[in-house]
DNA sequence: AGTCGACCTGAATTC
DNA sequence: CACAACAGGTCGACC
């Protein structure tokens, strides 16, 4: 295969940690790939552990990280007028365009977190015992592919979400190129397969398909084929959204995004029309697909947090959360965390999930230390982050939950601050809660 | 308005 | 090793 054609931004892991963000079930799509170790390394790309990819509209993009910069490049179908791998300055810029909106890089997410620490107590907590993991922010989807990506995740897991997903596209979309990912380190089952748990481990040449349009799920033949992958009862859900936008739009893909520029009520009320999708999937599609970023999606995860971490009581217990509790949550969490809620958000969930835990002991790029190098023409070098702090603790499987319980932050005092009078707690409950956490944490697999 | 059971499925965890 | 219960909810039918 032709050498790659590699751009590279400056980039701490502590603004954008690959690893982190794209196996934290906020998008479902990308396909990973383990490298295998370089026999020498040579330049700075060679610490690069993983390599990302994602399939867009007209080409592919692919990723990797390491310690100091964050490496990019766009493959196009060779078919096309430039050939497979463009060397065409315009698409290179369009490419880095997308990444930086995308990822959304001219926000800060290290001023964030200070912020956050400065404010709450819990999250101050988390972040000085190192159990937060770095470099999380929330994406910028493709409004379409999100809504889909979080109708199928009702009542499922993120391994599962993101297999139908992918699925979704190999069966509804024409395969856009074909690309030999790089030698790939073997995978041998255990670790390395759950490490990677969530996201496609490829290891031979692959087909990419762009995700497909609401249109491509319109006719009577959907139901029966999603219903074939593994869709179940979702199945009727996406039919009858994408039939729903394409009749009522013409231009579905644009209205989607035409809902960013709504207030945030207005453009849930909208996403509430479809069927399947419901307070949680439509807060997922406002947070990370039309920039309403103070919006925290409440699912039984987050619940536990404010139940246990901010000891907020919803009353709902069991299994139902009902609507009433659900906005007095939500309220209160954002009264917490502030105007970025949403994002705060995503980095605890992100911190409470196993799989992604473990890559706190294990950072994404080799410890080498660094060489000297002198690479590739940098476009775009001075780029926001000079945070080079990338401070990684080895701290085992502490969960977030499980340090601030053994640590007793001050749980009451925290109530009294975010409940403001309404619902308060006894401490009595509170005590019994976060007792419990501790025992069932330490049989979980602490020993 | 608020409550409750059914819903597809398979990979991970438990017994 | 086989078996429920579970997984980042939502729908529709009932009080």
């Amino acid at each position: 295969m032709a050498l790659a054609h590699w751009r590279s931004l400056s980039m701490s892991p502590s603004q954008l940690s690959l690893a982190h963000v794209l196996k934290s079930g906020q998008s479902f799509r990308w396909t990973l790939t383990r490298l295998a170790p370089p026999e020498k390394v040579s330049q700075d790309i060679d610490l690069a552990t993983e390599e990302y990819s994602l399939c867009l509209s007209d080409r592919l993009v692919v990723l990797r990280q390491t310690a100091t910069q964050l490496y990019y490049q766009a493959i196009f179908p060779a078919s096309s007028a430039s050939a497979a791998f463009t060397t065409d300055p315009k698409l290179d810029r369009t490419t880095i365009e997308w990444i930086k909106k995308y990822f959304q890089l001219d926000v800060d997410l290290v001023q964030l977190e200070s912020d956050w620490a400065a404010r709450d107590q819990v999250y101050s907590k988390g972040k000085q015992v190192g159990t937060l993991l770095p470099g999380v922010r929330v994406l910028n989807q493709d409004p379409w592919e999100c809504l889909f990506g979080f109708i199928c995740s009702s009542n499922n897991n993120i391994a599962r979400i993101t297999s139908m997903v992918q699925s979704a596209a190999h069966h509804f979309s024409p395969p856009l190129l074909t690309y030999q990912p790089p030698p790939s380190s073997q995978v041998t089952g255990g670790a390395i397969a759950a490490a990677a748990s969530d996201m496609t481990v490829s290891a031979n040449p692959k087909a990419y398909h762009p995700f497909p349009p609401p249109s491509s799920f319109t006719d009577a033949s959907t139901v029966p084929t999603l219903l074939s992958l593994g869709f179940g009862y979702r199945s009727k859900f996406i039919h009858q959204t994408a039939r729903l936008l394409v009749e009522s739009h013409s231009d579905p893909q644009k209205y989607l995004e035409s809902l960013r520029a709504l207030p945030t009520d207005k453009a849930r009320e909208a996403l509430l029309e479809f069927t399947g999708v419901g307070p949680k999937v439509a807060d997922c599609v406002l947070l990370m697909s039309l920039g309403k970023k103070e919006v925290v999606p409440l699912d039984v995860h987050v619940v536990g947090f404010a139940e246990r971490l901010y000891g907020l009581r919803t009353g709902g217990k069991g299994k139902g959360m009902t609507k009433s509790v659900y906005g007095i949550t939500q309220s209160k969490l954002r009264e917490v965390w502030g105007d970025w809620a949403g994002w705060t958000q995503a980095v605890l969930f992100a911190s409470d999930l196993p799989f992604l835990m473990s890559s706190i002991a294990n950072p994404t790029t080799r410890p080498i230390k660094p060489v000297k190098i002198k690479v590739l023409p940098k476009i775009e070098s001075s780029e926001s982050s000079i945070i080079t702090s990338f401070s990684v603790e080895a701290k085992g499987e502490l969960t977030l939950e499980g340090v601030l319980a053994s640590e007793r932050i001050n749980k009451r005092e925290t109530v009294e601050r975010i409940g403001q009078g309404e619902s308060k707690p006894s401490s009595l409950e509170l005590e019994a809660e976060s007792m419990g956490d501790r025992i069932k944490r330490r049989r979980r697999g602490e020993l």
